[in-house]
DNA sequence: TTTTGAGTTGTTCGA
DNA sequence: GTCGAACAACTCAAA
């Protein structure tokens, strides 16, 4: 038995159940050192944004106590990762070193090289899968190839599955008694400078307790009728699981495995949600195979789409002045509470890239800052749904009409009422399209178009026109 | 080997 | 008001 200390790397996996990495360590019978390195320079691009960073905060110092509980510290430290990983394997003496991998292409980029580093300089080193239900370089269609749509992908992750069950936290961790300097969680500076995220915190509790809640309380309500209330921004249908899954705090496993042994498992409901367990691991399978996709178009043609790029039009729809109250809405919920409802992300999405026609890369570079759930597999995976250029893609005349799908999912305006004030005495029949009401009906609800509350950014049909124009031309 | 049918999330138009 | 067709092109697997 291994008589010197392992680093446990903690990375995207802030958690101690169903941890591999974890579980290899404290299975070699030595001392656990587990440690987080601060390196968000190290990350390029897409290092986490704002809204990711808040997040973070809290899970680290949710994990911190959590290792607490077993007399283990958390070690803090920043810097390149490599050169501290170096550094604490010299002070501790540690012979081996192991993480749960990432996918991420520039991540992946830099652990392998760290792996071969610290593998020459006589290491142990062992990476592990913690974050997905299955390698993504695993799985492939008959011809050899990747998937590219996902209905035939998901069906060959369920009948050649080869995952379990998630395994509880280990019952005892061994520390060690060496004083190991640690930075604090604060002096990382993870927390913003202008106070922004006082509302963001009253909606989330970014803990694994938190996780646990709510898988249990999705479980136990939402779960029942997820296939159809998901669709309706004012009702909790959906699983809000995104950010504990992003950060690790809860395995897609765990997650899979609790909602497939519940009353739902079989029910359209229950194998609804399962699919979108695989729609992550889909995400990542694309950014995998084709990992240039976070920047460029998956179909190459669409590098020559028209897109026309104006600041100002773009600024106003990320705070939620486009005119359009379901957009709108969505918008402020985002900037508000660091999430937005699915079904508005697609609305919302749409919009921009067709109505506004501005390039859906700046749509993902706004999500990414301002989401807690941003995630590079999945934000890359939905922005190309939603422009048209990636796989499984929406057709390119599938254009959201932004007044049908607030009419049809926001039926009595509740959501918009909660996020756009302004609109909050109009009633229904108008709430979507208040462009249209009667004088008087805005008059009564104290609206007026152009000054308390901006009219449409673009015609409706002269934004789907001039759209299904710029794609058609595209083909041609 | 070739063919066939289906494929997350829509909208509009005309019968 | 309801309903089916049209709006592409391509991927993938089963027949």
């Amino acid at each position: 038995m291994p008589s010197s200390p392992t680093l446990v790397w903690f990375r995207q996996d802030l958690r101690l159940a169903d941890n591999p990495a974890l579980r290899a360590a404290v299975a070699s019978g030595g001392e656990v050192i587990p440690v987080y390195i601060h390196n968000i320079k190290g990350e390029g691009t897409w290092a986490p944004g704002g809204a990711s960073r808040w997040w973070l905060h809290h899970a680290l110092a949710d994990l911190e106590q959590q290792f607490q509980r077993f007399g283990v510290s958390l070690i803090i430290r920043s810097g390149d990762s490599l050169s501290v990983l170096q550094k604490l394997l010299t002070e501790t003496g540690a012979e081996q070193v192991v993480w749960n991998r990432r996918y991420e292409p520039a991540i992946v980029q830099r652990d392998t090289q760290i792996k071969t580093v610290l593998r020459n300089a006589g290491k142990k080193v062992e990476s592990f899968n913690g974050s997905l239900l299955h390698e993504p370089s695993r799985v492939k269609n008959l011809s050899g190839n990747p998937f590219q749509v996902f209905t035939p992908f998901w069906k060959n992750c369920l009948a050649n599955h080869q995952w379990g069950e998630p395994e509880k936290a280990p019952s005892k961790i061994k520390g060690t008694s060496l004083k190991i300097s640690s930075e604090t969680i604060d002096s990382l500076n993870l927390l913003p400078k202008i106070k922004w995220d006082r509302t963001i915190a009253t909606f989330w509790n970014p803990t694994r307790a938190g996780a646990e809640k709510r898988l249990a309380d999705f479980v136990a309500s939402p779960a029942k009728d997820y296939d159809t209330a998901r669709d309706f921004p004012e009702h909790d249908g959906t699983s809000r699981l995104s950010p504990y899954l992003h950060f690790g705090q809860i395995s897609p496993l765990e997650a899979y495995a609790r909602v497939k042994a519940s009353p739902h498992g079989e029910t359209k409901s229950g194998q609804r949600f399962l699919a979108e367990i695989g729609w992550r691991e889909f995400g990542y399978h694309l950014l995998h195979h084709f990992n240039h996709t976070p920047e460029k178009p998956l179909r190459a043609e669409f590098e020559r789409f028209p897109w026309a790029p104006d600041p100002q039009l773009l600024r106003s729809w990320q705070k939620g002045r486009t005119g359009f109250p379901i957009v709108d809405a969505g918008m402020r919920q985002l900037w508000q509470t660091g999430w937005q409802h699915n079904r508005v992300r697609m609305i919302a999405a749409s919009v921009l890239v067709k109505h506004l026609l501005q390039p859906w890369q700046s749509g993902a570079t706004w999500f990414w800052d301002t989401l807690v759930d941003a995630d590079l597999a999945s934000n890359t995976l939905g922005w190309q749904w939603a422009g048209g250029c990636g796989a499984d893609a929406a057709p390119y005349f599938r254009v959201f009409n932004p007044v049908l799908q607030g009419e049809k999912f926001d039926p009595h305006g509740t959501y918009v009422r909660q996020y756009v004030p302004e609109l909050a005495k109009m009633p229904a029949e108008w709430i979507h399209k208040p462009w249209e009401a009667p004088a008087e009906v805005l008059k009564a609800a104290g609206v007026e178009l152009g000054v308390n509350y901006p009219t449409p950014a673009i015609g409706l049909n002269e934004g789907r026109d001039r759209a299904l124009a710029a794609f058609k031309k595209l083909r041609s």
